[in-house]
Order: C-alpha cells, then sequence, then structure tokens
DNA sequence: TTCACAATGTGATTTTTTTCACAAGACAAT
DNA sequence: ATTGTCTTGTGAAAAAAATCACATTGTGAA
C-alpha cells in the first residue's frame, strides 16, 4: 500500500530525524527533510502524510513523534536480526560496517564455505559453516540475509536460504537470482551504478 | 532522453549478453533478457527500442550487434577511468571487486588521508595521498570518483572532489551530500536497502 | 498450400511517482 | 488591527515508467 519509494525515504528520514534528536532538535520542516533526501518538500509531506503524521505550520514535525511513527511503520523499534552470507572482501566490509550498533540492523551470524574461517568471530558475529545455515536459520527464525557470494555460486546459495525459510536477500552478486516471487530480492549492482553514474555525469542529460 | 531506469538496464542487459556471448549464443530473445533482469519481455524491447535496435520475430536480437549498440550508448567501448576516495573496508572490498578487469571499470587511483597507506598498491591502483587529489584528477581528466570515506568527512571530501573536476559520485557514505545540480550523485545506501527488504519481505504487501 | 505458432514493434492504456498550487492558520511586526 | 510571511495538508495535474494488446511476419508442420 505504501509505494516503495516513500518506504526507501521513511528510512532515510529516520536516520536524520535522530541525528537531529541527538542535536537536541525538536522539530523539522519538511524542507529541512527534504534537504536531506534531495527531495521536494511536498514529496517530504506526501510520505508524512502516508505515515499518518502531521505537523503544524508553526513548528513543523515533532521529531520524536516522527521516529516514533517510523518506528512502527518499520515495525522494529528493535533491532532486526539478519545474517550474512559469504565471508569475502564485501562480505567483511558490511559486517564491520554494521558492527557499530549504532543501525537497526544486527547482523547476528555469517556463513561461508571455507573450513578457514568458520569459527572465527568477525565483528561481533561468529561464522559458522554454511551447512549448518538451515539449522540456525531456523532455529533464530530469521527472515532476512545478505548474500555476498560470489557469482559462480550465488544462485545455489539463494536457493539454501530460500529453503531455510528467509524471505529476503540483499544481493550482491552480479547475477540476476531466480526465485519464487513471495521472496523479495534486492540487488546491489555497484558495476550498474557506476555506468550509469558514467552516463548521466557525462552530460547525456539528466 | 533516455529514461533512467532504462540505462540501468542497459547496462544489465550488456553484463548478460557478454556471458551469453562467450558462451557462444549468438542471438536472444526479449524474454531471455526480461529473465535476466527481473523485467518483462515488453519492457526489453521497449528498451532496446529506445537504444534504435531492432531484431526479429525469428531470431530475436542479435548478440554481437547489442553489445555494439549498448557499447556505444554507453560510449565507452573501451574502459572507464574512475578514482576511489577512502581505503576503508569498503573501499578495500571494491578495489578488490574491480581489479579483475572483466568490468568496463577501472579504478586508476586511490586516496586516503591515512599516510600510512600511502604509496601502498593494493589491487593495482596505487595508494596516494589526499592532497594529490586535485592534481591527479585534472591531470588525468578523470570524471567519476568512488566515495567511501566515513561519514563525517564526506562532504568536504565532496567538495574537494568537485572543485577538483569530477562530475559523478558513487557515494556509500550514508549522508546526503549538498552539491550544485551538475554534479551527479548516487547513493549506495546499505542500511536503507535492507530495511526496505525487511518491510517488504514481512509480509506488507509489495 | 494452409494453418498454427512464436516473437517483434509499437500505439494505447494504466499505474506509479512527482510536482504544482493554493486554502488555511498562526505569528511577528507595524 | 492589519499585513506580510511561513508552513502544512492536499486536491489536481503532470511526468515517468510499466504493461497491455494486437497487427505483422517468417517458419515449420500437416
Amino acid at each position: 500500500m505504501t509505494p516503495e519509494k516513500t518506504v526507501a525515504r521513511l528510512s532515510l528520514y529516520r536516520r536524520f530525524l535522530k541525528l537531529a534528536k541527538d542535536e537536541g532538535t525538536s522539530n523539522v520542516y519538511s524542507h529541512q527533510l527534504a534537504d536531506m533526501v534531495r527531495g521536494t518538500s511536498a514529496q517530504v509531506r506526501r510520505d508524512l502524510m502516508a505515515l499518518g503524521c502531521s505537523g503544524s505550520p508553526q513548528k513543523g514535525y515533532d521529531v520524536n513523534e516522527l521516529i516514533k511513527h517510523i518506528d512502527e511503520f518499520f515495525n522494529t523499534s528493535e533491532v532486526v536480526d539478519v545474517i550474512l552470507v559469504g565471508i569475502g572482501n564485501i562480505g567483511r566490509a558490511l559486517l564491520s560496517y554494521f558492527k557499530s550498533g549504532k543501525s537497526h540492523i544486527n547482523i547476528v551470524a555469517s556463513f561461508d564455505s571455507d573450513r578457514q574461517k568458520v569459527d572465527r568471530v568477525i565483528n561481533n558475529s561468529k561464522c559458522y559453516y554454511i551447512e549448518e545455515l538451515s539449522k540456525f536459520v531456523s532455529e533464530n527464525n530469521i527472515k532476512t540475509a545478505i548474500l555476498c557470494v560470489p557469482a559462480s555460486e550465488a544462485q545455489q546459495t539463494a536457493d539454501v536460504l530460500m529453503h531455510s525459510g528467509i524471505k529476503g536477500i540483499l544481493n550482491f552478486a552480479p547475477v540476476r537470482l531466480k526465485l519464487p516471487a513471495n521472496i523479495f530480492v534486492e540487488d546491489v549492482d555497484i558495476t550498474m551504478n557506476i555506468e550509469k553514474l558514467v552516463y548521466f555525469s557525462s552530460g547525456k542529460r539528466k
């Protein structure tokens, strides 16, 4: 029901709202939020309307209230548990990135097919042998996975994830995973991003 | 003129076309390409139409011809030179990711403010001290940068990039860069991606 | 030959997303 | 009090993107 783009922006709003809160700001105007996400104030107001929030023309929106609403929307005032599969360069970078504990994302375990990596604790999350993935996922009721295995192994690993009960996959492999429609896949495709960037930044019009 | 989404998909098509070519495939149907990018055949045909390509109902599209057209479209049958700024975990992962030489992206140099890292060669690209960035960029006419510095340094580094003549920035910092509109910025925001994923994969409707 | 099939190319339509634009309300300043 | 200035909330319009649907056309089987 909520537009996909709105969902994406809500995540961003929340991040900036928390920063604002930490700085002691208690209310914000739509145009301030707009600045933070490269959008327009009308868009922000629309998004917040979809959320069911409202502000006042005088004080704008209440920071705390907004955060609370977005937390509720994402239904995760608490942290979301996620697993990571494939401890290569990118995998490790992500482990490091999320170890801070500052975000809502908690990588509770990582998996790899290289026995050398097993049992090591990298940035707070213990590495398991890939064979244990299924058990871990079902026992801990994990729904989301970050997939960082090489392209050649991506599909088969994704199949394992699916059969284990994973419902959402953030896929870093430059491969289009074939999975049933009820599994939600989001691709992070850096090569594509750069090519797009090069295209649009070389004058070809925006 | 060409829709942004089409540009993104063209990059993907090319990747799969090259794989297909390597496997000896000489022509493809729109529905095959569609499968590879999670799209529909009509969409593929539209995209290719925008490109100015045409196929035949019998043989579909000619793989070589398509690749040639897309190369021309991106105007880079040759490799694109890019720099990377910030050699932290993500930076290193990207250096490794692109060292293969298989892609169109060539990271020609990297920069960091940590003198310890300077002069090391990581995955083919030499690391320079950040102060040398401006000179390097203008001398080598670099137009595109990958920004992987910590959030706290992102904006000031982006300013330097802009003043050096960079036109496109792939930004990994969880910060919205404020730059003039003629600089094209593409954000890679993993936290946001995961939050979106969690939202949509937990049944909240697609 | 004739028929059924499969795939392209593309108007037309629908859906999704963004933007416009303005009434309404509170405040500050005069 | 009156005026000018902000900003919200939101219909209405526009723009962007995806989808539908169908005429068209080789090809191979009957």
